[in-house]
DNA sequence: CGATTTATACATCGATCACTGCATAAAAGG
DNA sequence: CCTTTTATGCAGTGATCGATGTATAAATCG
């Protein structure tokens, strides 16, 4: 399957000069404002439960224009995930990426995924789309690895931070980065769901403070602590 | 919607005595061998993924005796979370129950989990079939609800268990069980995204144990701890 | 003005969805 | 035996799935 598309998507934003335009009857629908819309349906119902007819609707335009301007469903979903990620990336890894210690990064990763998750500033859906998409659990294989390698890339940050962490001497030299990344990741993903349950921002955000309260004892004497338990 | 069935399909285990046969045919399969089957596919697939046609092969009967013996797609996949539970329920909770401590039972349940999420003794499909299922997002929101109450249980079960820990002294006056049962809950649901997505075993238990390494800080003097921080 | 190119609306495609009607088969009660 | 009751197999229900074909409208180029 293939994800290229008849048109091109993603010129709107640092667009080319485009001196010519296209020679025929002109677009009539702003095709990011539709991917929006597209995009929001996508990340509260999911990608099965969410009907070309459902999508048209939304974004207020015709099927043949939404084929035209995506070319498929499998297409749509996967302009609809990087959409999502290049708009709401910054919500959460920002002031990840300025705090200067990793359990700072680690605390405000889980604080402003607690905010982002339960509808940021505005009202958005809450949960967050990449966790929760269960595309490709059987068919959509491409779908599937496609979602899996973006809940993989949150990871990477935060083992890349933890490393370097590890370097600067903020973390001790025995500290396990991937297994401290994989803590913060399933914790973040666990906060996924209870959103998506309903769980208010003053829950998520204690459960941020309650999975770093521990942070010197995983990070450092976690060995010592640890050797007569399991 | 109603759940009731035409046939009670729970009889099996613990029937009665039954002295009477009903009157006509008799069924040709077992019912509780194709529930099995069932249980399985929706586990794995979800609900929306997972058609009657699917099922019925999987199953090894027909679209008719399927209605017949369990009334509908929702019935049915409420009976087979009915199923799921009750039968490894227990892979679960059960050392948790033994424990003495809070943090014993915490720490018990999320390496259990980590057991049973990436297949148990057998072959057992990964991640936990109600923290997955993404029924009820929209439109079937009676199953929603049913899934939704399910997962609340987990989260009672530990709470009433840290509360008991406060009155045995085993855990301080000033703890706050709910937060600490959403934490512990939260974790576990992470765990079930990362088992889904082929997290082996030890990876899971690995963060079992960086979750409750802070338990001291966690349910004694966090107050202290955090103060200055949010 | 055509000629060409593209976008839209509408009707539809075959496939699959959950689900059922109907005829038949196999058991029990009489 | 016959009647009743239930289960099964198979065809088929209307609805909806993702995706297209056709005809028309609107733009640019010559």
């Amino acid at each position: 399957m293939q994800w290229s598309m008849q048109n091109d998507v993603s010129t709107p934003p640092a667009s080319s000069p485009s001196p010519r335009p296209p020679r025929g009857r002109p677009r009539e629908f702003d095709c990011q404002v539709a991917l929006a819309a597209a995009t929001r349906l996508f990340w509260i119902r999911g990608y099965e439960a969410t009907s070309i007819a459902d999508l048209t609707e939304a974004m207020g335009i015709g099927t043949k224009s939404l084929y035209a301007a995506f070319g498929s469903k499998d297409a749509l979903y996967a302009e609809a995930l990087k959409y999502y990620y290049t708009t709401y990336e910054g919500l959460v890894w920002t002031r990840f990426r300025k705090a200067s210690t990793a359990r700072e990064a680690a605390l405000a990763f889980l604080q402003d995924s607690a905010i982002a998750m339960t509808g940021g500033d505005c009202h958005l859906p809450h949960g967050c789309m990449a966790t929760l998409a269960t595309v490709g659990s059987e068919g959509h294989s491409e779908l599937g690895e496609l979602m899996r390698a973006t809940r993989a890339g949150g990871f990477d940050l935060l083992k890349v931070r933890f490393d370097r962490a590890k370097s600067d001497g903020d973390l001790e030299a025995t500290a396990d980065t991937t297994k401290l990344a994989r803590f913060v990741q399933i914790v973040q993903s666990g906060m996924a769901i209870r959103a998506r349950d309903g769980a208010d921002r003053a829950e998520l955000h204690a459960v941020a403070e309650i999975a770093l309260s521990g942070w010197d004892n995983i990070t450092g004497n976690i060995d010592r602590r640890m050797q007569g338990k399991a």
